[in-house]
DNA sequence: AAAGCAATTGAAATTCATTATCAATATCAC
DNA sequence: GTGATATTGATAATGAATTTCAATTGCTTT
């Protein structure tokens, strides 16, 4: 199962070079397999840590333009909680949702509302907009750090 | 009544300060005039500007650091349209909302669903998180836009 | 297989927003 | 006023992200 995403992620970046007459570089695969391997919210320069372990001379700047490409190929999609740091999350295969996160411990819940959904629509609607993405962040407090 | 608004405002800060032990300056005062002056959302670069013309020997840290005070002083609020530059609006006598923005041309609109936020709250719950606060950003295509 | 050429790379320099440093200056309680 | 200390502006420094560029590589054409 995991075998077969990661085929079928692979394969999609593969076609997105050809088709962009972009080269299929060591490089590019090997930012791509490190990054389909985790599942959390990744950055730049943590995704550069772990892809260094595998290749010691590569580059950052190398990681910050593939983790572009794979944004232009759907394959990721940026996340911004606002730190500063713009942090990375699987796009394909992975449904639209939103996130709550703790202001204390820094937890993260990945949520979706179907109703809020529908409501951000008609609401975008309401002022004759055509809405095309949106983005929400929650911020509270988690039950454990409530109990304390 | 902007005159009636804006003196609120100013005393609010003045005793924010006094509370703080912080000193009122020309500067504090000045900066504040200027954010109070604009209701659009507006960058600490921009604020500078304005008010360099009324103090030339203002810096623009000078700047940063108020527009941090006037957050505390519950006076400004951050806003994050993720396009790396932080601005402010005005946050007292401001209900909440959220924002609405053309991705073709820019223009923002402010807009409040109480519904959603109800929801929200909800959703948070669901989760066992006690809900502080929220970021709402949808992006779409507006009417005029939507036209060519 | 060799050549040719544009795409790619890593290192280093650069940008941009924001923050820290620090000596000079201003504020305010006394 | 005096003095302790908060504030300021200039400047340097930061951190994330991007650009530059010469060297290298991948891929197409012979
Ligand atoms: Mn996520
Ligand atoms: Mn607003
Ligand atoms: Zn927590
Ligand atoms: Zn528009």
């Amino acid at each position: 199962m995991t075998e077969q995403t990661q085929k079928t992620e692979k394969q999609i970046f593969a076609e997105f070079l050809a088709r962009k007459n972009l080269r299929d570089t060591s490089q590019r695969e090997l930012i791509l397999d490190e990054f389909l391997r985790r599942e959390q919210h990744i950055s730049a320069e943590e995704l550069y840590d772990v892809v260094k372990q595998r290749d010691r001379t590569i580059g950052q700047a190398t990681v910050y333009r593939v983790l572009k490409l794979l944004c232009e190929a759907g394959l990721a999609r940026e996340v911004n909680f606002g730190d500063g740091t713009m942090r990375y999350e699987h796009e394909f295969g992975h449904e639209h949702h939103d996130h709550l996160t703790c202001t204390a411990c820094g937890k993260t819940i990945e949520v979706v509302d179907p109703a809020i959904e529908t409501l951000q629509k008609a609401l975008a609607e309401k002022y004759g907009f055509c809405l095309l993405n949106h983005e929400m962040y929650l911020y509270g407090t988690c039950a454990e750090c409530q109990g304390r």
